[in-house]
DNA sequence: CGTTGGAATTAACTTGGGTTAATTGCCGTG
DNA sequence: CACGGCAATTAACCCAAGTTAATTCCAACG
């Protein structure tokens, strides 16, 4: 993954830094990155395979916050930013390979290096908008409609996760889902 | 405006520039800053007054994207960083008053000068963490549950918006927001 | 003080998702 | 090939939000 910061223009002192402090971990399908309630003081730069995030209510009930496969990063925004426990939990859906870089060192380098700034400056960017993008989902669509821009946007994640959880990403219950799917067959 | 940035550490350079380029106008309650479908070429820096971002649907139904008011920043992401027509429109409820700048003035100074960089890390960092509050409450919460969160998050707005388009930031209809009013009122 | 217009409420009915539970389908394994 | 277990579908019932439309409330104005 240094490679990964070497391109984006990372200094030197960065790169030592980076070495220094990074490592690189293997996870089986089903073990846990980050646990809802406890604070995780880790970012994890996914390398390889599949991992969701996802809300446990009070009440028992489950909601998929995002899918992030290889090439994208995930970790807490609430952990990294104020310091608190993560209010949700990352568990691994496949076989992972990561890069685990602990917060304050992400958080000195971006003090230090200027071309850190700006990685993570597109990050949080990146991010915002995606988030935006989701927003725009739940706000104006109905389930039927999310679903189809789901299948759409993801077609190749569709393979990898259960439709159950696909259920829980759009905020619905699998049952409703294979009601829409059953709509859809014949129209 | 520019002590704002002064405040953020930007550099004379940088402040000269702004100065150059910073408009600041007024608008009256009912106009728009941003229209859905063109393309919006400024950022807003509300000083006074407030306004609402929102989305009209094809079948012409309204939800609110967001309400932004002094203090606050509003402007169009996908405009500003893919250059794209805005997908929303932003329209002052109040009398406003605000600092327009070019979107190009804004990202050459985010070139030019680390503090601004520094600057826009952290607005999109806090966007990116508002924006994630938003779909847990979306993905995890019902309408009422929402409505509850609102109140309490935002006692002093709604004073100054109508309960309708409280209920189009919900995603709910305004004939709902009613009933749910209502019920919580015996209880 | 009556009028007018917008905002909010209420009512009646429809629709679609939630809930629970039974049923079917599909592998993988012994 | 039969079995066990998980994923997905189906069914039946309930309830909350959508829809349309009528009604009430209230503040501004002449």
């Amino acid at each position: 993954m240094t490679q990964f910061f070497a391109d984006a223009g990372a200094a030197p002192d960065t790169l030592k830094t980076l070495d220094a402090n990074i490592r690189s971990l293997s996870f089986e399908a089903g073990a846990f990155l980050i646990r809802q309630g406890e604070c995780a003081p880790n970012l994890y730069f996914i390398t390889e395979g599949l991992v969701k995030m996802f809300y446990i209510t009070p009440d028992g009930k489950e909601f998929v916050k995002s899918f992030i496969c290889e090439g994208q990063i995930s970790g807490s925004l609430t952990s990294l930013i104020e310091g608190r426990e993560s209010t949700f939990s990352i568990v691994c859906l496949e076989q992972v390979k990561a890069e685990v870089v602990p917060y304050d060192v992400f958080q000195s380098l971006v003090e230090a290096d200027p071309e850190m700034l700006r990685f993570g400056y597109n990050f949080f960017q990146t991010l915002a908008l995606k988030k935006e993008l989701r927003e725009h989902s739940f706000l104006c669509l109905t389930p039927q409609e999310r679903y189809q821009q789901f299948m759409q946007d993801n077609a190749h994640l569709s393979r990898r996760v259960t439709q159950a959880d696909i259920a829980r990403y759009l905020g619905i219950t699998p049952v409703a889902l294979s009601r829409i799917r059953g709509r859809g067959k014949v129209a």
